[in-house]
RNA sequence: CGGGGUGUAGCACAGUCCGGUAGUGUACCUGGUUUGGGACCAGGGGGUCCCAGGUUCGAAUCCUGGCGCCCCGACCA
């Protein structure tokens, strides 16, 4: 086990919050609540970024950028979003202090500087992206309009986890308009599509697609759709979300357009998200007691390579030979380190790599010189083989496609072994408890039977599955009927 | 907001009960030996002991007030 990392079965919570700060991800900040992401983590990100931007584009949307601030006027709009968000609102009210008379050297707010107006830190960008839609769209010409934002935004959240809740957080928000409810909603199930295929492409992480509940769904949207992933410990995490708004949005900021035949019409609309919340997800879905374990299709570095030298001499053997590895393998666009600094001992880096989740580990020392040969050392099976040198960058591309499914693979037969049909309540209660993972279970609908369950269980209702069969039963709670099961968990 | 904990070197912590020269591990710096799974030896540097006030000859330690952070709960898309 990695040093000073205690393992999942110990305390799976401070495993995860270890992990998070010695693999060099993130820390706590001076901040409440907020976190800094460090350079590694932030790489993660990029490259999660990097996918996601270029799978929007290619399904037509844009980036664009809007005010971190909403006038309060706007955002209490559209009243089920904002009464959705209220609680958890930072609010501007003053724009500047001054040297406090009583304390030398501190500054105090300056109560003449007095916003006339508060300013609400968007905890989403709904209002004022809608309320500036309304200047551009006049008609059905204008539309529709794909576009996505990179932010980050503000939660008042009470209790906050690195990655996993955070009160400042990175995401990508897209708010699209449409002349129609059908493509609304098409959108809406193109992005779930697209999430879905990040999640399992890259994070190499199942997900199940479906929709909230009524008292799971986004303030102000007419349907949520939502993935929703297992962690190792039988926890769910939603992993993403994508609403239909219908015209609640136009209707608040009196978006409405010009249809062919003339007619004046409330424009349609849909909003959705993921957020550095996926690292969280990324971390619990694969990592081990050694640490992190990362998908190589976002790995920041693929490959590794370890020297192992006693003279001057020796290393610049080695490095001969690395060089023209590396470069062939950075030609096929894989990251390559050479991790030759000889200040900490193999043993070392080779634990220090491990804690950080890079796929492939490469060690060459003079016996390797001698032989001709290269150590290579896969992370998530912990396997290792001795490969010919001048076959490895030929072999590398198929052993790292081999760990992005694997891990896949993995995670998969986790996700199949922790869902759990029941038909009693009671079933339900026990298989919470002693296994965890997703409960399906049919449910009457009802919102006042979620919350029951949800205060009696801590369960909530993660989804109602999109490919869920019909099937004729009764709610495991009241007994009426339910035409087809629904996902219960705890979740994050 | 309720319950608990905590604040001392970059990090992790001891010392606080019972007031008396500021400690340990790790990290860091120098030199040497090492290097195929978290090296070793020797030397060295680093502190407003969270803040403010009080008691005292003397406060990290006792008293009063404040603040921060963490964990658990409630809350949460």
């Amino acid at each position: 086990m990695a040093k000073d990392i205690p393992s999942r079965s110990e305390d799976y919570s401070l495993w995860y919050n270890e992990l998070v700060k010695k693999a060099d991800l993130a820390e706590h900040s001076e901040v409440r609540g907020c976190m800094v992401i460090k350079p590694y983590g932030y790489s993660i990100w990029e490259k999660m970024q990097q996918a996601l931007d270029k799978m929007f584009k290619d399904t037509g949307h844009s980036n664009a950028y809007f005010p971190l601030f909403v006038p309060k006027s706007l955002f209490e709009a559209e009243e089920q979003n904002a009464e959705g968000f209220a609680k958890e609102c930072a609010i501007v009210t003053h724009y500047r202090l001054k040297a406090d008379p009583n304390k030398k050297g501190k500054l105090m707010v300056d109560p003449d500087a007095r916003l006339e107006e508060e300013l609400v830190v968007r905890p989403t960008s709904e209002a004022i992206i809608w309320s500036t839609y309304k200047k551009w769209i006049q008609s059905y010409r204008d539309l529709p309009i794909l576009i996505n934002q990179w932010a980050n935004v503000v939660r008042w959240e009470m209790r906050t986890r690195l990655f996993l809740r955070t009160a400042e957080f990175l995401w990508q928000e897209g708010h699209t308009a449409h002349a129609n409810a059908d493509e609304a909603i098409k959108e809406t199930e193109l992005i779930l599509n697209v999430y879905a295929d990040f999640a399992e492409g890259f994070m190499a992480m199942p997900v199940v697609k479906g929709r909230k509940s009524e008292g799971e769904r986004f303030p102000g949207a007419v349907d949520t759709y939502c993935i929703e992933a297992m962690m190792q410990d039988g926890k769910a995490l939603q992993a993403g979300t994508s609403h239909f708004l219908g015209q609640n949005f136009a209707k608040a900021f009196n978006v409405q357009f010009t249809s062919k035949e003339g007619k004046l019409e409330d424009v349609w609309g849909t909003s959705w998200g993921v957020s550095t919340r996926l690292m969280g997800a990324l971390i619990m879905a694969h990592s081990d007691d050694d640490g992190l374990i990362l998908p190589p299709k976002l790995a920041p570095i693929h490959v590794v390579v370890v020297p192992i030298f006693r003279s001057e001499e020796e290393l610049k053997k080695i490095t001969e030979k690395v060089d023209e590895l590396s470069s062939a393998l950075r030609k096929q666009g894989y990251a390559v380190k050479f991790d030759n600094r000889d200040t900490q001992k193999p043993g070392f880096k080779f634990a220090e790599w491990e804690l950080k989740g890079v796929p492939v580990r490469l060690a060459i020392g003079p016996r390797d010189l001698e032989n001709g040969t290269v150590e290579v050392a896969r992370r998530d099976t912990k396997e290792k083989q001795v490969m010919k040198l001048d076959e490895v960058a030929t072999r590398i591309p198929k052993l790292l496609d081999d760990i992005q499914a694997n891990i896949y693979t993995k995670a998969l037969k986790f996700r199949d072994e922790h869902v759990t049909k029941v038909d009693t309540y009671d079933e339900l209660k026990r298989v919470l408890d002693d296994k965890g993972g997703f409960v399906a279970a049919h449910w009457d609908g009802t919102v006042e039977t979620e919350a029951a369950i949800k205060e009696e269980t801590k369960a909530t209702i993660r989804c109602i599955p999109l490919d869920a069969k019909e099937e004729a039963g009764k709610c495991i709670y009241s007994g009426k009927p339910s035409s087809r099961r629904v996902l219960f968990a705890r979740a994050y």
